[in-house]
DNA sequence: GATCGGGGGTGAAACGATTTAACGCAGGCC
DNA sequence: GGCCTGCGTTAAATCGTTTCACCCCCGATC
């Protein structure tokens, strides 16, 4: 039943030896056309399948990488596992997808398994910042890449966007739109994205020239469309609302948008909304969103080549720190139109 | 460093033989205490790692299972995915992601790497109803689960959600909102879910014994949002609208309810929208949507579930074919409302 | 004509675990 | 005392590849 054909049931088969097969299969420019065709005849006639295990157990090169994402729900991570599966399967290695869910304790087994599977080497977005698991990772001497997560440790490669640089990019287009009272609804502060890009979201005020007032930060427990929600129902308890909000990703900003519209705000004549992140969805929502995009697929090929690329060549790699440049998509939803008949200004 | 501490290494510290840390691994309570202690100290010490490439080779038990789903994007397959990672890694198991990507050629590619690979089974979402990747993964003796595909092989287990049974809850919903101009938006006739949800439509107009001509199939030639956008153009330039669509699935519905919102159409007073799959955007819209759920982490569960007792009871197991029953969930963007509701605008 | 060289193969030794038969030993029974 | 039993441990066989040292044969070279 199962494939009980092993390379020696090959071999008697071809009447050659097992070394002969094994050439075939992985040198094939070294065995004679005559006995290749042989052997490649047997290979077909009994269905054999290489077995990767016993590949691995004899040549210490496993054909697998990891893959630990904190949310496999949430778009983000997504495309960057596709863009990771993409080019591992160019690479004809097998991706290992494993989803912490934001909790260390299911991180740290799934490392553990990974670890026992011998993989290439793991990409991984981190749940702590003090960063156990990738220190367990790397004490069994596996490579390993952060994804979407800073660090100053030369010994490891990352793969990351300018979070700092989306913040401001958002902020100083609302501002030169000529929005004066922002509100950034933000994750918690342990929470480095949300750190980064609001650290951007001043940036960008202070080069302004405007006064700090201007931008407030409203924090909301978690990155989700139901945070998003809750945020909006406290701006619209207020009484002097914000004229603009810039959203640490769009999850919040499509909760926001669709709470704000329901209660008759027009977007964006009495609140412009800025996302981050431009997943689908952004462009898609009621009013197209504005967000800033970073390169999703990107930043999974990009990890996906580098941890391939240092057990390629390992010792003589040089580790590198990736940081690409977000990109503010403007739609509709921050742009400024005209209140009554001329633009306010 | 490599992990070049092997069980030898370990036995020789703990002054026992191989078999010996063998047995503390998988038999603890065969092994006196005093021993076992010993050993475990020695393995933690040495920070021993298990290799799963020798384990596998020798005991012929793998630790993986493989997942190969259409569209890594799509939020129903990451919702699945989920669930399939959820059980996989409680049983210990690796899960290897494959995105075939609606294409046959990556889909067998990756078919021939988890064969490799000697997973302990497939989960499978076959981008061909001729089944050719099924086949040859079975012919290569593993066990294949099929997501989301009917099937009348009594030689393999399915687990799917009742897609006709869907679309008749659908529009019979509208039936009894008193909605008689009912437009569904469907994807090409190919796609079985299309098809299927499409007759199970049919079915409730039938049994509610209006005529058939209260129901008109609209077809577009993808199940995503743009394709939405496009249907919704169409349907903006009748003379005569529908007074309530029916979409395929809910990326359809939310290009759809966008286009059809921004051109000023109020939902669900002019037209009534009921999309399908209940993704988690489908609450968050500008209109919450009303949408057929389908139990996609439990989908990938039961999967799991499946495919693991398969390979533990080899032989003795019944192949089973899992239909799971959808269930609608109202929203507003189909409940029939007074016209003189305050909407702002 | 002996030597060399090299293409084409062979066969056995790893790789690191699991598994199983066998073994030593202590105690209990006749 | 001989014998069986059970327990804890050991040593060796095994899984399916890859790799490497070596062999054989034949034509070219000096």
């Amino acid at each position: 039943m199962g494939s009980p054909v092993s390379i020696r049931d090959v071999a008697t088969r071809a009447k050659v030896s097992v070394g002969t097969v094994s050439n075939v299969l992985n040198r094939p420019e070294v065995v004679a056309p005559a006995t290749r065709d042989r052997v490649m005849g047997a290979i077909e006639e009994l269905g054999f399948v290489r077995n990767d295990a016993a590949r691995q157990l004899r040549s210490g090169t496993p054909r697998a990488i990891g893959l630990v994402v904190l949310d496999v729900g949430n778009p983000f991570f997504t495309d960057v596992a596709r863009g990771v599966e993409d080019t591992a399967s160019e690479a004809g290695h097998a991706v290992i997808l494993c989803n912490s869910d934001g909790s260390t304790q299911r991180e740290s087994r799934h490392v553990e398994l990974l670890a026992e599977q011998r993989v290439h080497g793991v990409l991984i977005t981190p749940v702590d910042t003090d960063l156990a698991a990738v220190r367990r990772l790397r004490e069994r001497g596996m490579s390993v890449v952060l994804l979407d997560h800073p660090t100053a440790d030369p010994g490891l490669c990352a793969v990351a966007v300018d979070d700092r640089a989306g913040g401001e990019q958002a902020v100083t287009h609302l501002l030169a739109e000529g929005y004066e009272r922002i509100v950034m609804v933000n994750g918690p502060s342990h929470v480095h994205q949300a750190r980064q890009r609001h650290e951007g979201a001043v940036d960008a005020v202070r080069k302004s020239g405007r006064d700090a007032g201007v931008l407030e930060e409203l924090k909301v427990p978690a990155l989700n469309v139901v945070s998003g929600q809750r945020a909006a129902e406290q701006l619209l308890a207020r009484s002097v609302r914000p004229d603009a909000v810039f959203c640490a990703n769009d999850l919040l900003a499509l909760g926001l948008l669709q709470v704000l519209v329901r209660a008759g705000v027009r977007v964006p004549e009495d609140i412009a909304i800025v996302g981050y992140d431009d997943i689908d969805f952004a462009a898609a929502a009621a009013v197209p969103l504005t967000s800033v995009r970073q390169p999703r697929q990107l930043i999974g090929r990009t990890a996906a080549e580098l941890v391939i690329a240092e057990t390629m060549t390992p010792g003589e790699h040089e580790h590198q720190h990736v940081l690409f440049a977000p990109e503010l998509v403007v739609r509709e939803s921050s742009r400024r139109v005209q209140r009554n008949r001329r633009r306010p200004r």
